[in-house]
DNA sequence: AAAAAAAGAATGAACGTTCATTTTTATGTA
DNA sequence: TACATAAAAATGAACGTTCATTCTTTTTTT
C-alpha cells in the first residue's frame, strides 16, 4: 500500500502552486523551491508525487485540460439540436473562463509555448472529441460553415481566451454583457448565413 | 562615436537568434550562451548591445511588434471606407503571420505569457491604433457593431494567431482557401447584421 | 598609438535533483 | 488497549550543473 497512503491534499497542493506561480510569473521563473514553499512541503517531497518538472507541469495541464472540459460537456447530450447544443457548450465554457480563470489562464498559456510536451497536448486535445462531433453533424445538416475545426475553433472558441488575458491585464472587465455579445459574435462567425 | 560603431548586423543576427530559440524550446530554455552561439558571438558581446536578457527579449518584441504594424497599415489610408478598410489591414495582418511566421510565433507566445514586461507590451500595443480608429469610425457608421475593442480585436484578429500556431503544431495548413474562409468569419463576427 | 569592440575564461548565484536522516503511519502482538 | 516494529512519507542539507553576468585580455578599427 505504498503510493495510495501518499497525501492527496499535498498533491493538489502542489498543481495549485505550480498553476498559481506560473500564471503570475511564467514558467522560467517559476523554481522548484518555489513552488514547494507554497505548497508548505519540502522540495524534496515533490518527488515523491511527480518524476520531475517536467512531468509536474504536464500532469498539472492534462489535469486542468480534464477539468475544464468535463464542465464545458456537464449538460450537455449529443441529441440536441444544433445551436442549443453549441449554445449550451459556448455558454459553459465562458463560465468555466469566469468562474475558474486561475485555471483556465494556465491552459492558456500552455497553449502558447513549449512548455509542455507533445504527447501531454495531445491527451488534453482528446477530450474536445463532442465539440468536434457537433460540428461535423452541424455540417452535415447545413447549419455550419463547412470548414476546418481549426477555423472554427478559432472563431468560436478561441477568442475567450483572449479576452481572459485582456481581463487579467487589467485593462477590460469580461461580464455578463459582453459575454452575450461574445456568443453571438462567435455563432455568427461559424453559422450558416443564409 | 561609440554606439554607432557597434555592427548592425550583430544585433540583428541576437535578435533573430533570440526569437528563433524562444519558438522552439520556449524563453525558459533559451540561454544567452545559446543566443550568442546562434549569432555566432561571445556571450560577453550580447551586453555591448543589451542590459541583460529581460533587455534583449523586451526589444526584441517591440522591433517585431514594430515591424508587424508598420506592415500591417502599409497601404492603408484612413480615408478608406470601412469594409474595404478593414478587409485591407486584416488581409495585411495575415500575409505579415504567413510570410513572416517566425516572427508572429514570436508575438503570439510573448502575448500570451509573462515573459515581456509591463512597459514594453503597453509601448507594442501603442501602434495599433489606426485599426482602433477604423473601428471607431466604423461604429458611428453604424458598420460595426458597438462592442468592446477587445471583442473587435478577439473575433477580428486573434484567431489568426490561433491558426498560426496550430499551423506550426503541424495538424493544419493554412491556405489561400482558409484565410478567405477566416476573412469572412472575422467580418461576420464584427458587423452590423441587417 | 589610442579607442572601441569583441572575445574567452572566470565568478557567484540559483537551479533541479538526490541523499541521508527523521518523522509519521500502519500493522502485528500481547 | 498498549506497545513494538517495520514500512512509508517527508524532510533539510548537499551535490553537481547550468546560468546570467563580469573581468581581463586580445583583436579590430580609426
Amino acid at each position: 500500500m505504498a503510493k495510495l497512503q501518499k497525501s492527496i491534499d499535498k498533491r493538489n497542493a502542489l498543481i495549485k502552486a505550480t498553476i498559481d506561480l506560473v500564471n503570475n510569473n511564467g514558467f522560467h521563473a517559476t523554481p522548484m523551491s518555489k513552488i514547494a514553499k507554497m505548497a508548505n512541503v519540502s522540495p524534496a517531497t515533490i518527488y515523491l508525487y511527480f518524476e520531475n518538472k517536467q512531468d509536474l507541469v504536464n500532469k498539472t495541464y492534462i489535469e486542468v485540460k480534464a477539468k475544464y472540459t468535463i464542465y464545458a460537456f456537464e449538460t450537455y447530450d449529443a441529441s440536441m439540436p444544433i445551436e442549443a447544443g453549441f449554445e449550451l457548450i459556448w455558454k459553459r465554457i465562458a463560465d468555466f473562463k469566469l468562474k475558474d480563470s486561475e485555471n483556465a489562464m494556465f491552459l492558456a498559456q500552455c497553449d502558447n509555448t513549449p512548455i509542455i510536451d507533445e504527447p501531454s497536448r495531445q491527451e488534453g486535445i482528446k477530450h474536445l472529441q463532442p465539440l468536434l462531433d457537433l460540428w461535423a453533424r452541424g455540417k452535415k445538416e447545413g447549419v455550419i460553415k463547412p470548414m476546418s475545426d481549426y477555423l472554427l475553433y478559432a472563431y468560436a472558441i478561441n477568442p475567450l481566451s483572449f479576452l481572459l488575458m485582456s481581463e487579467k491585464r487589467g485593462a477590460f472587465k469580461l461580464d455578463k454583457t459582453h459575454i452575450e455579445e461574445a456568443y453571438l459574435s462567435a455563432w455568427n462567425s461559424i453559422k450558416v448565413i443564409k
